[in-house]
DNA sequence: CATGAATGAGAATTCATTCAT
DNA sequence: AATGAATGAATTCTCATTCAT
């Protein structure tokens, strides 16, 4: 019974993180109401306070949540081949955990932007492990001269980083035109690795 | 001596619109308080509202504002030399008129990530210009040679325009250490034009 | 105008502490309801607020205001003859205090009992006027003979505040039987004074 | 096995009294939670609701309880000697009763003096038996000369027993330091039968 | 125009109590 | 009996906005 119990609670915990990620989405962090999300996942106005301590602990569990679910994408992306395969696949995996819950990421990178107290310790927390794994391509890249070394690679992977998510804005900005989500894995490698300039001889490996 | 009043009554507006401007900066559009910003401005609570419908329109205009006098930077940024050059120069004038409202800026960023109805628009014109600069540089660049032709040039203005707002945002999230302000311009030209890979020949023109 | 205004307010503010007073003498501290104080006071919900930051404070202020009222009837007390007669006379004037907002007096003495640390430094602010004034009559008592020795002169005036509060306790605990409000000041003196064990010899300075 | 049930919820009774005695103290009536006694207890959240029908009822019988304590030790008190020594093991008992649960009687005190009907007349009941006692000693002591009969003894016997509750919370508003618990019943007494006035030749019994 | 008191809808949060398991 | 999830009324407090002076 016990275990049932536990289940259900579960279940109903997970009904209440998906309402929530979806009323954020759709209202941002200040303009949730929070009985609305307890309402919309079929609970009474109070119940979400059985799960959670408060609105911004909510906000916090539903960023862990897509966190673990990014990280399990994440740690499908393959990881062989030259730097800009794997930059690809890393981006690639990227845009997939977008997919996922498009509607929050929009929001969560908008509380990035507002840099509070509150919100930006975890959103940097969130995009932490996506960064470090770019840092390590890059770092690998230097060493084969793949990757210019005229920056440190951690400034580099958070440029990386920040190119996607320029892209996901623009995207969104575009209402979907351009860039199409299923483009931003090349286009994100190709603006990072080769710039706008006039290269002197083109890239063989693309 | 309706002169007069018309321009103590312009002068009040305005003192309005920048105590309006700091308040929303440092507390967000959802987070301002109205009677903040009039107190702020040296008036009294209600004062505000013989000028500023609500607190909506309020943003609004300090929104158009912000457009107002980013236009009078952009325009006096000179434009000649190399693509290279031209770009770093309309760089510096866009961090000219980060430094002049940086906290309307931030204000600024994140209200466009939100993508209201409300606002979005008004951004997206406030960057209009800027970008239109950009994209008659990177025109000339590619019949000169100086930029590829893989991408359309519009695309490309927005990249270059995103880029900087990265650097803003890791400016600001690294609570100034990385990147400076000053370093702002080179590193976007650099980022925009070079990529980060390995080029087979070192660019000379830098 | 700005004197109008200013004194409206004063009127709306001692509105609502009476109301408040009256309303924390029926519902007790935990039991109050801000949003019907305001009601009670003719104002709409929030109103309250205007004037006061939070219950406690609202609390406060009520017993400051009571606490203003009190030292000005304990200052018209006369304070000549013998020590009875000046402990009568203080007596006296506590009960008169008590007379004026005796509802709240008794919430005020119930919240004494709690020992909050919200609470119980205010009311022992709020007492200490009148045990210095015990105090110094006691003080004098003792040099004259008047007063026995053995005891710290402010132990004794805590106590004589005491009885006079235990006195108003058995008070409403009958329903007013027995004490009778006006029985109190002699009531007191005589516990206090005389005790209830057989002196040998009756005092006669009564 | 009814038997065994039914000692098993005995059992489960007192472990809830016990918890619910220390909440109240910490907590008062108003403050106390419901749930924390339950889970203080040892048991799940709802389960005191198997025992007691609600918060209010689960108050009376904490008090019902300490009643019956009390009643035990008081029977103890012996009673013999002069009316002094007499009332000064009344007060011993008294004080014993206190220090068995201290932080509920605090609770007890002020319940007292919120004079609800739900509450009073239990409080009240619980001070009868030990007042009567009083009232004995006193009653005899007037027959013997050793207590004045300038007033009745109900309400003397009233008197020492709010003398006393008055040094409690004394002792608890200076947070021990005067009086101390062991010095309660002396000063009781004292206070009680001698008065703080000068007698004209000091008490020899003393 | 400036003032600032008044408004009242609305939001987050608490918790005694119920009841299906 | 024990459990603990669910309930929803109630409460404190905020603040954009109005409007009489």
């Amino acid at each position: 019974m016990a275990r049932i119990t536990a289940l259900a609670k579960q279940e109903s915990r997970q009904r209440l993180l998906e309402a929530a990620a979806q009323h954020f989405a759709n209202h941002g962090l200040d303009g949730a109401n929070v009985d609305a999300i307890s309402l919309a996942a079929g609970f009474a106005k109070g119940t979400l306070y059985n799960y959670f301590q408060s609105k911004e602990q909510l906000f916090a569990e539903v960023l862990t949540e897509a966190c673990r679910r990014a990280l399990e994408i994440y740690a499908e992306a393959e990881s062989h081949g030259s730097v800009r395969e794997r930059l690809r696949s890393l981006a690639a995996a990227d845009v997939e955990v977008l997919r996922q819950q498009e509607g929050f990421h929009k929001v969560l990178i908008r509380e990035a932007m507002s840099f509070r107290n509150e919100t930006y310790p975890l959103i940097a927390e969130h995009l932490g492990p996506f960064v470090n794994k770019v840092e390590q391509v890059l770092a690998a890249g230097v060493s084969t001269g793949e990757v210019r070394n005229n920056q440190p690679t951690d400034q580099l992977a958070l440029m990386f980083a920040g190119i996607l998510t320029l892209l996901y804005v623009h995207h969104w900005g575009s209402q979907g035109i351009w860039p199409d989500l299923a483009d931003i894995p090349d286009l994100a490698v190709s603006v990072f690795l080769d710039g706008a300039g006039h290269a002197t001889q083109p890239e063989s490996g693309r």
